[in-house]
DNA sequence: CATGAATGAGGATTCATTCAT
DNA sequence: TATGAATGAATCCTCATTCAT
């Protein structure tokens, strides 16, 4: 049982680790060497964990993902109403991007990146599921946009990514204020004007 | 001037080369004898027209950016009214996106990444001064919320980058009409609620 | 233990090899890929041992050197006489400039180009001390010229140098009595004159 | 005439080029490109002058060595006294080591580096045959020690160089009293002892 | 004579991955 | 399971030399 566990925390150690320094590094200036090293375990190790550095970042790309979404809809109930739905994932997805900022850009830098696979790509969109249904509901009663939801996804919520990101390269910084404002300009982007 | 002529050719074959092979594999997984061999030059070849690799894509992105811009207020007047202003740019600026896909997909590759360095990153911005001077403008007159220009750029214009990300990964296809709901999300979002 | 043996063992053969390469060719001459052929190890290995090229000289010559002094004064004992003491270690030198001759050259090399780093050089210099202790005796005894610590080594010392590069060259051949004409004219340029 | 001297002007710019970059980095670590900047020429120029690098460091050693042969001997004359010649000769080299610091140090890099080609090496010696008669001659007299040249030189003029190095690197600063002093030892170290 | 542009070959160094233990 | 040592294959970059002008 400690072993099992010992087994966990190692996979977890190089998980994180790889989040922290494809963050600042990028993939490809990352080596497997320093992972290793700030998971302190020996380069060999990963291998037993992964297969190579492809699938480290492809399975950390679908963890931090799961992750991200759960949060996202933890505290969401199919019952709520459209723009209740609506905003309360909208302000778990900020808070996430403004509290788990690490993770967060590691999933910016994977989805602006060729440094994901396709199909780990994919798997992580799944999850999204309880939103785009949302939507369909939002749509269904003329409170949503009747638009795609790539177009949704874009206005709703991709625009947290930007602010995050310039947030962490320190041209901005993000207030309470400004996330409800955030908030009102994502509503507004895809509302349905009476 | 033939000779002349022959190094702007070279040149702009680099950085093309750059743009095309950065796009598919990443800043760090493109080797230099690739683009050389793209530009159909020697790679030492390279180092005549640029410092080092760094200095070839921060270039090549200061290039691509100016174009960009340019591309955005060719055809726009202080004149204009504020919404009309801000149409006429946004649709240059998603025209861009979707014919210029190469050159867009490189700047978000750029702009999500630590690939660029913080000096021409800054050099890139400078260009969008009309579009704030616009925004400016809008807010004077009531039009426009009250808001942080990253907020503004982040709903407004940003959201374009994402779509453009998607289409190009085959994902989903824009076409005209996708075009103009996304300028209404767009505007919507940013414009004051009468 | 077979493992450190086979650790100790490669750097000895990277070391070796540097020497051997180096004399021939030059420092800049020799390549890393070379140095590792003739020690029968990947060019990569090198760096599991070394920093980088420099420090695989700098410790080359700092071993060397020590070899060197260890050699001069192996067999060397305070209480003798200054000019036994002188006697013994200048021949110890000598041996050990004609038989190690490789290494000899090695040092010769290092000593008379821009190829070790400044710290590196200081630290081969310490070594030398109990011949400059000697010296100091001589001079309290009224037997050694009162001359500075360089210029005594500069004629009694240096001169072997030259001898050996130029025997090295095929010009000339250093027999038993050529040797005791030198010992004859190293103590005659700092012996004081009764 | 002036398009001679022109020409004249530019090989001699090379070889002081030459000399100060070897100098200072070693031959290999100086590149042809390094060269021709400092003397302010192409680097397709060179070879307009010189077969190639090995070439031009050759001509730029016999030269060196010519003047340095030439200012050793300029003011001797045949009918000097053995050791008034002596005494002159080595001064005039000591003057050159000293006040041609530069000159004399890439001499010291040629001769004990596998740097210069032999036949380069050889023209090279030629010159000193003033001081080898002058040696004869004192045999002869019985005032030098009848040992070889090579022993001759090691002692009476090599040591020089060393302490040439040695206040180059800053260890040590010679004045004229360490002059008169090395003279000293020298003379010692191959004169007859009465 | 003179040159700036061009380059192929090569050099130092890194890194993903493997292997003996 | 875990590792540190080892490595071949790249990668960035440099440089002696050439060539068209």
């Amino acid at each position: 049982m400690a072993k099992l566990q010992k087994s966990i925390d190692k996979r977890n150690a190089l998980v994180k680790a790889t989040i922290e320094l494809v963050n600042n590094n990028g993939f490809h200036a990352t080596p497997m060497s320093k992972i290793a090293k700030m998971a302190k375990v020996s380069p060999a190790t990963i291998y037993l964990y992964f297969e190579n550095k492809q699938d480290l970042v492809n399975q950390t790309y679908i963890e931090v993902k799961a992750e991200y979404t759960n949060y996202a809809f933890a505290t969401y109930e199919e019952n709520m109403s459209v723009e209740d739905g609506f905003e309360l994932i909208w302000k778990r997805i900020a808070d996430f991007k403004l509290k788990e900022c690490e993770h967060a850009m590691f999933l910016a830098q994977c989805d602006n990146t060729p440094m994901i696979d396709e199909p780990s790509r994919i798997e992580g969109i799944k999850h999204l599921q309880p939103l785009l249904d949302l939507w369909q509901r939002g749509k269904k009663e003329g409170l949503v946009k009747p638009l795609s939801d790539f177009i949704l996804y874009a206005y709703a919520i991709n625009p947290l990514s930007f602010l995050m990101i310039t947030q962490k390269r320190g041209a901005f910084q993000l207030n309470e204020s400004h996330i409800e404002e955030a908030y009102q300009a994502a509503w507004d982007s895809i509302k349905v004007n009476k």
